[in-house]
DNA sequence: CTTGACATCGCACAGATGTTCGTGTACAAT
DNA sequence: ATTGTACACGAACATCTGTGCGATGTCAAG
């Protein structure tokens, strides 16, 4: 039989694998019904039992969150693109072999786009209202890729302004040596005896560091001064 | 501190894996206790306490099943070997399921904080050396805890700068109306026709909106002007 | 128009499940 | 001896959560 989804099932299927990654856990029947506007726990049970007859989902009767995803069967439906992605994209490390499809992970972290913030332009705003998002951001890709080197540093004070980086911040690195020239990157300098966030320009063998705020005077010291140690993948701020 | 984990909790962290890895979602108290030779289910929550204030799993407190395996803080306390890695896990790390520590990524959102960065330390780099992270960053809470009111904004152009938010900057907000002093909003200006990222401030009638960066000035509206869209929870930067 | 499958809704109910609380034991410190 | 801490037990409790069932609306076939 063909697989004949209504847009609600691809809308439960979504959040279902959107919660399990970022919840480990699954949702209940009340969760998905919320998330999917639907107001009573039998509609949400007579969709998950579609699905599960579509073999799309796996259930346990008489069990809370008692659910899960089959991802080959997904996959074979080609729902992927509809729900998430494959995680071979976000993590290279993984690249040695060949997939199975159960070997998938589900760019969960995605949260919806309701617009653009730019003067002039007002925002709709219903988080709750997954179908109404026009774009999503793929928090995965957009931190995780490639997660084997990467490391954190908190940022204490404000020696790190001139790079919009503030107080407090998270700042991500992937550990590397080296630089290409514009990268940020986190740089000890052995003259200064300090570490800083700036911008890595080799001329020659000298090392130019420019910070991101142009008011900030760029820094110049022989390369061999300087020794990169990671480059900056993400900032993260945390305001609560 | 030093973990000192008994048999017992030992049996619980490897049913745990078991169990998520066989089932795809996680096991009850009770069925944890049953497992482990626990008659009470206060015993087992007694245990999944003390689990929990090491960080070798997170739980949603009065969530039926609400408990994960923090995999890289478990790795970090060489526990692998002990309760085994499932297959489940070991997929996200290598196709094969062979365990190779170089090799394997986590499925678990969290990083280790190598230290902080603050001009004048150096700072030691070692990703893999889970053991040295003096401080573990979640970004699973961090970011998307409460998920079901948060949406994402994407800034455009240099409106923000001031708020040290960058053109192409990911902000991560909640649904909300109010605000509390002091904290940054994305707000409507209904004079303005515009939408910007704000410290809001609320004097008797008046708004106060304080950028970020104290060389912009700060604009005053009457309370009736601003309607406050949501809070800002988060700034993302991506950098490659 | 009638019929029946499909999808939805609201609600009540029973079972599932985390939490709390009083109690007990063992052991080290005082 | 007394106190404090860590660990364990069991029962009671409140709530979470899946299920069942009758009612409603839609729509195409007869």
């Amino acid at each position: 039989m063909t697989l004949n989804l209504s847009e609600r099932q691809i809308n439960i299927l979504r959040y279902i694998a959107k919660f399990v990654d970022g919840q480990k856990y699954p949702p209940t029947i009340r969760e998905i019904g919320a998330a999917c506007d639907i107001s009573s726990t039998s509609v949400v049970k007579y969709n998950l039992s579609k699905l599960e007859s579509d073999e799309l989902i796996v259930r346990a009767a008489e069990v809370s969150r008692g659910l899960s995803l089959n991802w080959p069967k997904l996959e074979a439906a080609g729902l992927l693109g509809e729900i998430g992605q494959p995680v071979g994209q976000a993590i290279n490390g993984l690249a040695n072999g060949v997939h199975r499809a159960a070997e998938r992970v589900v760019n969960f972290f995605s949260v919806p786009v309701l617009g653009h913030i730019a003067a002039g332009e007002p925002i709709q705003v219903d988080p709750t209202d997954y179908a109404s998002a026009d774009e999503w951001i793929d928090l995965n890709e957009a931190i995780f890729r490639d997660r084997e080197k990467l490391f954190a540093l908190r940022v204490q004070g404000d020696s790190m302004v001139d790079a919009s980086v503030l107080d407090g911040d998270i700042v991500i690195l992937r550990q590397q040596e080296r630089a290409e020239n514009g990268e940020m990157v986190a740089a000890w300098i052995t003259g200064q005896e300090e570490t800083t966030l700036k911008h890595f320009y080799l001329d020659g063998k000298n090392v130019r560091l420019r910070a991101a705020n142009p008011t900030y005077p760029d820094m110049f010291f022989p390369a061999s001064q300087v020794s990169v140690k990671g480059k900056v993948v993400s900032v993260i701020r945390q305001l609560e």
